[in-house]
DNA sequence: CTCAACTATGTCATAACTGACATAGTTGTA
DNA sequence: TACAACTATGTCAGTTATGACATAGTTGAG
């Protein structure tokens, strides 16, 4: 019955405990980069897993109208998110704007689609740059078993796609400029 | 106001009259790829874009009980879809369940993590193979302003992105093996 | 000491999406 | 001619996600 969204709050408590605030600044960066919430999203999920005796928390004096909780996983959260990891993934659809804009793109203008491409371009070269700084600071790969090995191999996956999408926005400029 | 699904919609009324089945058809497949919706969904979004004036169709006798409307892109949809096009893609946020799992991978037995990864692999191995045989099946690039142009550039990405996905794939059974 | 920025939790309306349910004409085959 | 498979349109309940609104303690700089 839990969401995915509950697993990804499950992932982050299994590195130890946080607010709900922290929670959503997790869901910004890194986890931000495969799977995001707003914080109004992730105060709903934490009542759930609480419900389900997956997560517990304790209440401390500070900031907010209700003041500060603090979330752990429970032995039982543990033995869910261990058993979720493993099982396949359901295919979530594809929904990629710019994708669909370029099966579009025959009807406009090259060289606004160009532009367009170009932009794409820069945005993808500047992350793949963050990325790279990213896996400097690392040496090598963690061993699995090290919770820096999830960061480690996501790191991967998003610098592999990184490429991926500037080589194919290089492709477009390439095949763009032809038709000019 | 008319949201991506609509653009979607319009991008294929774009290639040719279709009725709302024949779109649902072809959001699972070519437009699948990058953007899916239920028949569902789609109906009530085809009633939008009649309000807002974007698509019109003609009621035939048919199947259904409503019998069988053919719908059309007016010129004033036709605008709307080629100013769309070009204007920078809204980011969605990214929500990859597989990426996720890897976050978490660290608390599982290696040898399940590794079978997740081998079914991955083989099911991006098969998607790539049938991209492979679309690609031959066109003699290279269609011209620009030629409606198979956008399905040419979509399959040169969905190629690039499968060829992304296997290499990670093959890098984390790699790691897998070295840890077992 | 004051004020801004940050930490912190929550609600609500709306929109987007999924899957089940309901209905019915058309076409091809055994 | 009976039946299955396909064509065809639509509703509805429930889930997930977004963005605005509301509230309030803590910390550090000027």
């Amino acid at each position: 019955m839990t969401s995915t969204l509950g697993f990804a709050i499950l992932a982050v408590l299994a590195r130890g405990e946080r607010t709900g605030y922290d929670l959503a600044a997790a869901m910004r960066r890194p986890v931000g980069y495969f799977w995001t919430a707003g914080h109004s999203q992730i105060h709903a999920e934490l009542q759930k897993l609480r419900a389900g005796g997956l997560v517990g928390f304790e209440a401390e004096h500070g900031p907010g109208p209700q003041g500060r909780k603090v979330y752990h996983l429970t032995a039982e959260g543990g033995v869910a998110l261990r058993e979720w990891v493993t099982e396949p993934p359901r295919e979530r659809p594809e929904r990629d704007e710019l994708v669909l804009k370029t099966y579009a793109s025959w009807l406009a203008e090259p060289e606004l689609v160009r532009r367009m491409f170009a932009d794409q371009l820069a945005a993808h070269e500047e992350r793949l740059a963050e990325y790279e700084r990213q896996e400097a600071s690392f040496d090598g790969p963690p061993a699995f078993g090290d919770p820096r090995f999830g960061n480690y191999a996501t790191l991967r996956c998003g610098l592999s796609y990184e490429r991926h999408r500037a080589d194919w926005c290089h492709w477009m400029l390439a095949q763009l400029s032809e038709s000019l």
